[in-house]
DNA sequence: CACCATTTGTTCGTATGTATA
DNA sequence: GTATACATACGAACAAATGGT
């Protein structure tokens, strides 16, 4: 097990970080003890200690004296401006994305939704939800609305593709941008608790947005529930694109 | 009671809409049955019920069959851009808005803290703590890190005004604007609960941001904390400004 | 699982006032 | 003035959803 040429507890450094980002500990959770990694590693405590104060220093877990030692799973830098991609974003962090069509229906506009894509009350709206995940971990439920008209057969093409972009790209929408978005808090819906592996009541994050294709016309209403700690939304307000 | 020239279901509305904004009914409650208020106001139920899906058409309230009408406290809209301003945000919508000096200290810049502010890590900070509140309700808890050196003084002059636009300009400083915003949301942590009158592990949306003065110098480094349902953060991709 | 109470939703019918042609 | 159409208001009964026993 033991690797030649990189030292003890870099390796065991390694390995522990490695059981983190796998999701073997949730975030916030504690790890176990230091006499425990030990035993487990099959080394001394000091050696586990050299690897957790590394840990430590990344900023990956937090040490406390005489309650333990808690993951810190960092938050995904998510920059929002009017080009936002969600696979991009993610990619450059060096993390796989995917994300997965749960279901697909079709609803008469409300007030409100006929409002923010430019259509009469009642019209026909094509509704995708989808699962995002991040190496494997479900962070993000979204329900993407489309105005029915333009767009039937969308949610067939995206089951194929699992890329909206790529999918759009098939109804001859090669550019769009993102107009607003709105970002609320709340707690998380029981519907969503499941899918999303969360406790009821924990904190999602709650962004709605609109994008619009090169013309300006609406094509997708979208709102994003996330998990509470996992993204960081980042907004830039000197540069306007 | 009854007014003459004004429908008897728009007056019930008008009325039951004041004891919402009253804080008769906090805001998720369930208001009184059907029945029941059709008798207090001392009308058929279909009378009533005309008001409520009034007040549900304004989003004023959610009926749920079988189980109840609940009253929906509106989210307050809140640009965030390079100019935004609480007070000013709040007072358009026709709302009380005050802050109140919690405490204020000095603390050495962390590295994340120093790098933000742009100053040398260990480089002293003025911390103020500041509670907002909106008609008399408290919303939102402000952590406004100032560089120490610049603005000794400055939490004396908050608390006697009350505002930080002023207490800066006593400062010198008549024009900051907001560079970014970085935003996600977490569960409330047990010291923030009690000032915000939150079960702890509600949720909270945290934001931070940067204000720097009209040479590009940072002068504000600000985390602010509020109340799951009571803010929604508008941004406007299309305008730079 | 069935059963029940509670509460909103729907559909009849009836009567009245008001605006319009 | 009359006829028509429409919104308002009341009454009664039943349907449907929800939550608990």
């Amino acid at each position: 097990m033991r690797r030649a040429g990189v030292v003890l507890w870099r390796q065991i450094e390694k390995e522990i970080e490695r059981d983190i980002d796998a999701g073997l500990f949730a975030s916030g959770s504690r790890l176990p003890v230091e006499s425990e990694l030990a035993t487990r590693f099959g080394v001394n405590r000091h050696t586990v200690r050299q690897a957790l104060a590394a840990l430590q220093e990344r900023g990956r877990i937090r040490i406390q004296q005489g309650r333990g030692m808690f993951v810190h799973r960092p938050m995904i830098d998510y920059p929002i401006g009017p080009g936002t991609r969600f696979s991009a974003n993610i990619e450059r962090q060096r993390m796989t994305s995917s994300g997965r069509l749960v279901d697909a229906s079709t609803i008469a506009a409300s007030r409100q939704l006929a409002e923010d894509l430019a259509l009469d009350v009642g019209a026909p709206c094509l509704v995708i939800n989808d699962l995002r995940e991040i190496d494997g971990v479900p962070v993000a439920i979204s329900s993407r609305h489309f105005p029915a008209a333009r767009f039937t057969g969308l949610d067939l093409c995206f089951e194929k593709t699992g890329s909206i972009s790529q999918a759009l790209a098939a109804f001859g929408v090669h550019e769009f941008h993102r107009t607003w978005s709105r970002i609320h808090a709340e707690h998380c819906a029981v519907a969503d608790s499941a899918m999303l592996r969360l406790p009821s009541g924990a904190p999602v994050l709650v962004v709605e947005s609109l994008n619009v294709d090169a013309k300006g016309t609406p094509i997708e209403y979208d709102v994003s529930r996330s998990v509470g700690g996992a993204f960081q939304l980042l907004i830039d307000h000197t540069t306007p694109s």
